[in-house]
DNA sequence: GCCAACGTTGGC
DNA sequence: GCCAACGTTGGC
């Protein structure tokens, strides 16, 4: 199988990885960034694994696994006039953003901490280290099977 | 709370 | 199309 890896950033205060364990399923609303958005809606596929990173955290670290489960559509916050993701310049016939869904498949035992990823020499290329603002991004397959090492979870190719 | 990095907007 | 101003992300 052809599954490929990604990280995906939420802030825990907004939406946790418990979050997620609760509702099996979500949405990935909000993402307003094009680097992040064409990712979303050009590259994902359904089966794609997810690092669920915990940003704005203490420490910040990556805390499970999520999987790709619906591929790309419209961002129904952006046409909606009182979320704070409204955009004015989109719209149903020609929507600008859009997202996926995602599904829980584990909590880490513990949480790799940036701080860890940063101390790892084989991790100094993610684009987490390299690109900090990037919300949504490409994870190589030896990177993301030495987090869930880390992480002392099984291996969730497995 | 600060602020560096960097993405986006808009005037020209 | 350039680039200055501005806004946001996110680590610390």
């Amino acid at each position: 199988m052809n599954r490929k890896h990604w990280l995906m950033k939420s802030e825990p205060y907004a939406y946790s990885i418990d979050d997620l364990e609760r509702d099996g399923v979500t949405w990935w609303d909000g993402v307003r960034n094009y680097a992040a958005r064409n990712l979303m809606r050009d590259r994902m596929r359904i089966g794609d694994r997810v690092l669920f990173y915990h940003s704005n955290a203490r420490p910040p670290g990556v805390v499970g696994i999520a999987e790709v489960c619906r591929e790309s559509y419209p961002d129904h916050t952006q046409f909606d006039s009182e979320s704070k993701y409204f955009d004015p310049k989109a719209s149903p016939e020609n929507p600008r953003w859009f997202m996926v869904d995602v599904r829980f498949v584990e909590k880490f035992p513990r949480m790799v901490s940036l701080p860890e990823i940063r101390a790892t020499p084989k991790l100094a290329d993610m684009v987490l280290v390299n690109r900090s603002r990037l919300s949504v991004q490409p994870v190589a397959p030896e990177e993301y099977e030495r987090i869930v090492a880390m992480a002392g979870a099984a291996d969730a190719e497995a």
